[in-house]
DNA sequence: ACAAAAGTGTTGTGGCTACACCCATGC
DNA sequence: GCATGGGTGTAGCCACAACACTTTTGT
């Protein structure tokens, strides 16, 4: 924007010509993420047609006219998630895709979404003919067009949300335990965390989780029974809770 | 994408069909930074035209039909300031603005960029009939669509880049002064900084800055001359440097 | 001599890591 | 009792903010 429409002359820029090559397709992507039995998964759908039939793939789909790219990945997430409460969940943009050639049928610029499920219900498949799965993360390889890249960048960028935002209670189920927290960062870094100091420092952050009054629940059927909590109001993280030390890398 | 192409029903989420409504256009906008005189400016364009004729909005313009929104976005870069080598130049992807009625004679969905220059070149307006001005950030207001927006979370960003990358020295001339490194960090940030502990974090995080042998600069006219310095090799800043409290403290 | 800007040293506090240790529950 | 997971305490190290101080230039 802030050049002119197409067709007109002025903006300099080489006339474009809206009617004069194929329109631009745009697209929603979506990275849903979730835990299940400690581990990441992400949902993707089996491709019916060409191209890349038979092949893995981000669920997603095309901008209706009258919505915008946030309500066309809600609209998506629900569909193909079967979920109903679609409307509180927290879904952030990742970035866009839209180098020529990523479809090989036409041009299709994507936007990326990621969003953070609890364990999630098994079924999936929405109307659609395709069906739908969770697949562990370090599965989701050789995905269709450049889902291999934006599934990769989606968890990247879920790892520093776990940081520096409270992103991580979206993994949990409303009341959650700081064991079943903690699960999440590990999960997604891939490290394990001390407990004691984990616990402190969630507990330090202001907002970020609220004790639930009464609640007590156990984990692995046995132990001590955990406390419970809620997701608190915070959205970011102060002080953000770094990961162990990332390599300072010379190069 | 991931769904399948319009005019196809199988993928179930409503018959999409390309020809049946206005094809959505695709544009970049920029957000063009650089530091004149120690304070944040903003490259913006004059529009000549309605919507919006007379105010002042961020370059921008159409994607040709055979490149992606980077070069587009790095094409225009070129053309509004009239720079030769826009080919070194960090570019980042800030997020896509797709909200139907955010320009009213169509849809258009725009993907925006940012971009950080040493103090520029006054002159502007590549060969384009409305004319390009550094504006001081403070002053940018009431910018055409939704630019006002754009520019905020713009300047979000990089506020943010400036604590976890190396992104300050795109803001400095090859070689520059650990001096004019923290008045870029102070004109982003808004804050002033102690100038002993910057420089030793500055110098501390491996990459981020290598020495220029011989080289020395008076900076003000007065005092002690300044070593000069060259950006590292580093993207990522390690340890991070943290703007001093951002609220939310235990004591 | 003085002002101005660069650069170095030092000290105290707070935070954080890495543990040891206690608690509550199921088997 | 023992294993398992939740939760508390603490000692030492390290990072960093704050500020005093030295150095090198221009006027």
């Amino acid at each position: 924007m802030g050049g002119e429409l197409p067709r007109e002359e002025h903006d300099g820029h080489g006339t474009y010509d809206k009617y004069a090559h194929e329109p631009f397709a745009v697209t929603v992507d979506l990275a849903v993420l979730t835990l299940r039995g400690g581990t990441l998964h992400v949902l993707l759908v089996e491709r019916g047609q060409e191209p890349y039939a038979g092949r893995w793939a981000l669920p997603g789909g095309f901008l209706l006219p009258d919505e915008s790219a946030e309500d066309a990945a809600r609209r998506e997430l629900a569909e193909e998630t079967g979920l109903a409460d679609v409307s509180g969940l927290r879904l952030e943009q990742l970035r866009t895709y839209s180098e020529p050639g990523r479809d090989p049928r036409m041009r299709v610029v994507s936007v990326a979404f990621t969003a953070l499920l609890p364990d999630a219900p098994e079924a999936h498949g929405g109307g659609d003919a395709a069906q739908a799965r969770w697949v562990p993360y370090d599965e989701a390889r050789e995905l269709a067009f450049d889902h291999d890249r934006i599934l990769a960048d989606a968890r990247t960028r879920i790892g520093d949300r776990l940081e520096n935002t409270c992103a991580a209670t979206a993994f949990c189920p409303p009341e959650f335990t700081l064991g079943e927290l903690q699960q999440v960062y590990e999960a997604v870094w891939g490290t394990p965390l001390d407990r004691p100091n984990f616990r402190r420092k969630v507990l330090a952050a202001p907002g970020f989780v609220a004790p639930v009054p009464g609640g007590a629940r156990l984990t692995g059927g046995r132990g001590k029974p955990a406390a419970l909590y809620r997701a608190g109001p915070a959205a970011t993280l102060h002080p953000p809770l770094l990961r162990p030390q990332r390599e300072g890398r010379t190069t």
